[in-house]
DNA sequence: CTTTATCTAGGAATCATTCCTACATAACAT
DNA sequence: ATGTTATGTAGGAATGATTCCTAGATAAAG
């Protein structure tokens, strides 16, 4: 959802990080979809209201709001980075044909603890799930061409 | 552990993969470890019996093993990739110190599964699980040094 | 308004991974 | 054993996401 300009610069104090048009940009834009974008698709979409702003200012911004815990970084694989605006506990469906990332909201995932026997010695701060699959789209365009082995991007 | 030259011969066979040196010593290294390692710390390991080695054919043939499922690719995070000789169902607890992955088996995370609600149509082929946190090292380094802020690798 | 610590833009650098290709060779057939 | 051929290898070049560097800009505080 959209967020007002006063959370905004709540959220910001908060965590005593200057707010600039361009955080302002980059953080609103991220914060307000729930898909689970790039930073080079963030900065496409925040040029167009700012043309000067520089990809090197979205990664910078984006390291910023990762180490406040305002953003969290989502990888798939050794991909390119890919970055998510709910820093509320949840995990990922990712779908291997098109790469999307999906919400899983599920509280029992939460609890998910390792045993004190193999935890051996580490102290535990927290845990992701990732369900890998194909979603319904991908799983169409398979049946539609079924002797291809190629599977695209 | 290691492996029998037969029992190579035989899961190369299994997998139609041609066995030659270099693939016996890259699959070999990797399947007698239970550490993950990168590309690089198998084409140093591997190197030293056969120095002519190159790191393109580290690379491809990891490609070609995780093609086959005779290897998994494991990554933390954006970072380099990391890859793992076992492909038995099982997780990883992994140190944001210093990066080292260790093997969790558990039978009750491997049995999750997504609500039928939140899987959207997706069709789910597997999960993987990851526990971050500190090692039993990288705790004690902290308590050695606490004033510092810069945590190193 | 002034000060100053921090941020931004843009360009250059890094470096893991992939691409290209001539030569080598494992697997199979004779 | 030898020849044939599809596939693998080595090494060098290319790629591309991310990081580094730095001079000028600006948010925040007094
Ligand atoms: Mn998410
Ligand atoms: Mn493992
Ligand atoms: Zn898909
Ligand atoms: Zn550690």
């Amino acid at each position: 959802m959209k967020l007002s300009s006063d959370e905004l610069h709540a959220r910001f104090r908060r965590h005593a990080l200057r707010l600039t048009r361009q955080r302002a940009a980059i953080y609103s834009a991220l914060a307000s979809v729930n898909s689970h974008p790039t930073a080079d698709d963030l900065y496409r979409t925040v040029k167009q209201r700012y043309p000067m702003m520089s990809l090197n200012t979205v990664y910078y911004t984006l390291s910023v709001l990762c180490r406040a815990g305002l953003v969290q970084e989502v990888n798939v694989g050794h991909d390119v980075a890919r970055f998510d605006g709910n820093v509320t506990a949840h995990h990922h469906l990712i779908c291997v044909g098109c790469r999307q990332i999906v919400d899983v909201i599920d509280e029992g995932l939460n609890q998910l603890a390792v045993s004190r026997g193999q935890a051996r010695g580490f102290r535990i701060l927290g845990h992701r799930v990732e369900f890998h699959g194909y979603c319904a789209g991908c799983q169409r365009a398979m049946l539609d061409v079924p002797p291809r082995n190629g599977q695209k991007h």
